[in-house]
DNA sequence: CTTGACATTCCCACGATGGTAAGGTTTACG
DNA sequence: CGTAAACCTTACCATCGTGGGAATGTCAAG
């Protein structure tokens, strides 16, 4: 099974198997004699492994874990959970980063007429820090628009 | 004004506004006899702009868009409020994506034991395909997990 | 005058993925 | 059998936004 068949019967595209195996995340394929890495089942079940668990939104060196747990037969179930866990409350992180943006971003368009004229709330608000949150809904929680407040948790928008 | 200032009076740091003046988002600062640079309040302005505009997740590009349209005096405010919709919706299709994969994995999680036995359905699940989706809540929407059913809509995962 | 805090440019790194180019191999078809 | 298509290989570059560091130059306070 050449890396091609590997790809599409994996899903993982054969850069990406390429890459994995360069940073260790798949031992190193065997080569046939003309040098073509060469697949098999066991190949095939570790990739989509790794898709599935890209497909979960696991960073790399993550899937790099679970592997080693997978492979592991003395493993603790907690420690997967565990795993999974620390991933969830990431995503739950960002998901909540994320909604702020959009709840900010939302207020704004809604204030802005959206017409022919020039006035515009939404470069108003870019323009110049108010003092307070004038805007702001009242969901509770500061919406993370001001220069003030040290709320920058904008820092790992893609992390 | 320095550079060092600038960064502070605008929460961009000075790496950061070299690259935005490099790649054309603000234009060259003036320079002192020295070869410093030199900012004004105009500029700091501008910088405070684009940070509380990445602070919204607006990408770069989409700031060079919004800086257009703040400088053109001419302009409506439907084209600004387009912008910011196209962005919000961009934010929530990722955060579609993202809660999509949480609650994969919750219901994972929540089915493994996390104890000291080595058996765990998180890991079973990323080793093999399922057929259907057995372990999914009833939440009405698939929950993505299945390798078949076509939904890798995990590709954009930080896009 | 020295020292320390700044500034400059240039290069490298990340993470995960795609593209492309130059060259070798295998396979299928006429 | 010959040739062309379809594959494989490595190697390099790009993305996007950010940080780190080196080598060197400048400014301000002691």
């Amino acid at each position: 099974m050449n890396i091609g068949d590997a790809a599409k019967a994996s899903g993982v595209s054969a850069k990406m198997i390429r890459y994995y195996e360069q940073i260790g995340l798949i031992p190193a394929a065997a080569r046939t004699d003309a040098g073509y890495r060469a697949y098999h089942q066991r190949d095939i079940q570790r990739l989509q492994f790794i898709r599935r668990a890209r497909d979960l939104g696991f960073a790399v060196a993550e899937i790099g874990e679970l592997l080693g747990l997978w492979d592991d037969q003395s493993r603790q179930s907690a420690d997967v959970k565990r795993l999974a866990e620390q991933h969830i409350a990431e995503l739950d992180r960002r998901i909540a980063d994320m909604r702020q943006m959009a709840a900010s971003l939302r207020v704004l368009i809604d204030a802005c007429a959206g017409d022919d004229r020039p006035d515009c709330p939404i470069l108003n608000q870019l323009q110049q820090a108010q003092d307070e949150a004038p805007l702001m809904p009242e969901t509770g929680q500061g919406q993370c628009l001001s220069a003030t407040s040290g709320c920058h948790a904008g820092k790992k928008r893609q992390p």
